[in-house]
DNA sequence: AAGCATACGGAACAGTGTTCCGGTTAGCAA
DNA sequence: TTGCTAACCGGAACACTGTTCCGTATGCTT
């Protein structure tokens, strides 16, 4: 009875399943070689594919950003708790937690800065950072709160939001080095007075 | 004798004269509606004149940028100084003067996100800032510094860089609101520990 | 008034994102 | 194996933006 079920073993054609594998392989290559605003043509040659494919794939460039980077966002998440029982305080778990965070932006070309746009094709990632990211954050930095160690008052939000804006450049311009300034930041926090 | 010299008092054409006088008045407004990356058009539109004659008065997109701001960048280029004179220490002086550019960034819409860009277009825009500014910023954190209020050691070009990523998109998101962090960033940078 | 350098307008070109549809293919059934 | 159908694919086509170029119009000087 019914119609074609047409199945793999996750509900897709073997080809679509390719596709897409080809595609992430594709976009992470030339993320690499041309940051994460590279033209959609260029990562479809490189995949072999059509324009159409991505997307049919990812409706959205974010979309294909946040497949791309979710094992890396996943891990700088689930790190978070570990930090927080390994480290001599809550504040250095903070700093140690956003050590990762930054690390993985600033290796990215552009992506801090697709992150901060305010372009309606990158709003899913945006979306996808805070929700994973943020309560991570807000997590830490409530327990530093807990210990004062830190200012109070401070948002979670506008804090990672901070840190992201201050990794902004940092892979295109050799006279700016978004450390020392996201030390300064971190440092702010903790000064009480 | 000769060929022909046509020259109003400046050297310029009337028209010409009144059609760059017409860009900036119009590129101001549509900045303010639509943000420093307001298409060519619109701005020649606005402007009532043909878009190559907003190529021949300003070659790249910074020029205009430049041109429709230099009078502010100027004075608050040109309150540094007064500032440090006036105010309580060069601590206090360098947070006030700070503090006017950061006000100036965050009432234009994209100009912080234009400042960092990548984009060769707005080098131009970025140099003006670096040289008008820096030096400026420069003098009071040197003066901060030889007071022994700040921590050694800071460049001024890495501060106003990172003051100017913490600006970016404070006027499109709701919930982020750039002081905070510049404040954070501040408390940082007098902290000793 | 005449002539010419200057300035103007907008068509044309190039690059990019996005949509859409005709053709192809994988998977199932007979 | 063969045939059918839904899913999938590729790339042409469209829309929008930056940029260049040149025929035309304008204003200055003589």
């Amino acid at each position: 009875m019914g119609v074609q079920a047409p199945r793999t073993a996750d509900g897709r054609r073997a080809d679509a399943v390719r596709s897409r594998s080809a595609l992430l392989d594709a976009a992470a290559t030339v993320f690499v070689r041309s940051g994460v605003d590279a033209p959609v043509r260029d990562i479809a040659a490189q995949a072999g594919v059509g324009v159409g494919t991505i997307y049919r794939h990812f409706p959205t460039r974010a979309d294909l950003v946040v497949a791309v980077y979710r094992h890396q966002v996943e891990a700088c998440a689930e790190a978070g708790p570990g930090l927080l029982a390994s480290a001599s305080s809550p504040y250095t778990a903070l700093m140690e937690w956003i050590d990762l965070f930054v690390d993985f932006l600033v290796t990215k070309h552009g992506l801090a800065a697709a992150l901060r746009s305010d372009d309606a094709g990158f709003a899913a990632l945006h979306a996808h950072f805070v929700e994973r990211l943020v309560p991570v954050c807000a997590g830490l930095l409530d327990a530093a709160d807990r210990s004062g160690e830190v200012r109070p008052g401070i948002d979670a939000y506008q804090l990672m939001r901070g840190v992201g804006n201050l990794c902004i450049g940092a892979d295109s311009d050799a006279r700016y080095d978004a450390r020392p300034m996201v030390g300064l930041l971190l440092a702010g926090l903790r000064c009480q007075d």
